[in-house]
DNA sequence: CGTTGTCAAGCGGCG
DNA sequence: CGCCGCTTGACAACG
């Protein structure tokens, strides 16, 4: 099993996605943005190393404006010896690696002009993936879209748009994620069968959205779409409800207990988990510290100490305040303004309780 | 130098 | 019918 989480590290003071406005567009402001990005992608694979965390969702804006018209750059062949160095040290340490285009690709749209942006997001986002020089069991993570007012119909555009628009290339990396409203389990397993895509599985979505499948048959489900020589094993979303919050609100931070729990109905099942949880890091390695109790997570990386930093701080308002916030200089770092104040919830019930 | 409105793109649902 | 959430962060204009 390996584990992770997606786009942004907290503890690190760089961001990988950082972008600019599209007015702004150059040639220059591209390049002088991708190179910061991928240097901060760098530092954010080696502290995952470090931290034993070898499984990770890159964000989408690496290359800002990457499936834009306007930019016309040959940043391919411009980066493909930084591209093809993250990918060296993404197979010598053994990481999987993903990506999660965002809302706008909707691959089932009635409109042609949605659904060509869409795949042109595809193409960009699995050409890093192909700079990068890695196989097909890194992926692209999409959901089937929306309804449109008739959900069968909407499932058969989706397969249409598969087997007709979609370079082999992409086809190979795409898998789909059951969603929390509109498409099951159920619905992405007759994408399956139509198209052989394999399903990422949420378990929070299921628990939103299913048809009485138990747990522990609706994760040997989502496996079995996955051929293990081409697709690796089941890549997994993870989360739990919110407290207080609407329904379908992701925990802020992992709630040991009810994880726990999802893993006995994981039950030896091998996956690749992504922790979908407001603080990011901070709970993979949480998670990795429980999993490494129970024998189902390698030892930590030599040298290895167990954290003891803050995941976040708290404003006087009690607002979250990410240690990250870009300021171009660091220069006069405000030391450390007074006693931060740790997530307090983050601490307490350090034991999983029954 | 800190604050805040706004940013390429699409949906459905809620108030 | 307008706004919000979605994985929710960063730019850039303004004071």
């Amino acid at each position: 099993m390996k584990i992770g989480y997606p786009c942004v590290n907290e503890t690190l003071d760089c961001s990988a996605a950082r972008t600019f406005r599209l007015a702004s567009y150059s040639p220059e402001r591209l390049i002088e943005t991708v190179a910061s990005n991928l240097a901060c992608l760098r530092r954010i694979l080696e502290w995952n190393v470090a931290h034993g965390l070898l499984f990770f969702r890159m964000g989408s804006d690496i290359v800002p404006f990457g499936s834009h018209e306007v930019n016309t750059f040959p940043w391919q062949t411009h980066f493909k010896s930084e591209f093809r160095a993250l990918g060296e040290f993404i197979k010598q340490n053994g990481m999987r690696i993903s990506f999660h285009p965002d809302q706008f690709v909707v691959l089932n749209s009635p409109d042609p002009a949605i659904v060509r942006r869409s795949v042109n997001e595809l193409v960009y986002q699995g050409s890093m993936l192909d700079l990068m020089e890695l196989d097909s069991t890194a992926k692209l993570q999409i959901h089937a879209g929306g309804a449109y007012g008739d959900k069968g119909l909407a499932l058969a555009r989706w397969v249409e748009t598969f087997h007709q628009l979609l370079p082999a290339a992409v086809k190979a990396r795409l898998v789909v994620e059951n969603d929390d409203r509109l498409y099951s389990l159920r619905e992405c397993l007759s994408l399956y069968d139509e198209t052989g895509v394999p399903i990422l599985f949420d378990n929070f979505h299921h628990e939103c959205l299913n048809h009485g499948e138990p747990m522990r048959l609706a994760l040997r489900l989502a496996a079995a779409t996955w051929h293990p020589q081409r697709d690796g094993v089941l890549m997994m979303d993870y989360s739990s409800q919110a407290p207080n919050e609407r329904r379908g609100k992701h925990t802020d931070t992992l709630v040991p207990a009810l994880f726990e729990q999802f893993l006995d109905d994981l039950a030896g099942l091998d996956v690749d988990m992504m922790f979908e949880i407001k603080d990011k890091e901070a709970s993979a390695v949480a998670a990795a510290q429980l999993l490494r109790a129970r024998g189902l997570l390698a030892p930590a990386p030599a040298g290895y100490v167990p954290p003891t930093f803050v995941p976040a701080t708290l404003d006087a308002a009690g607002k979250r305040v990410a240690p990250n916030s870009k300021t171009r200089k660091p220069a006069a770092a405000p030391a450390a303004k007074a006693s931060p104040r740790a997530v307090a919830s983050k601490q307490s019930s350090p034991k999983p309780p029954q």
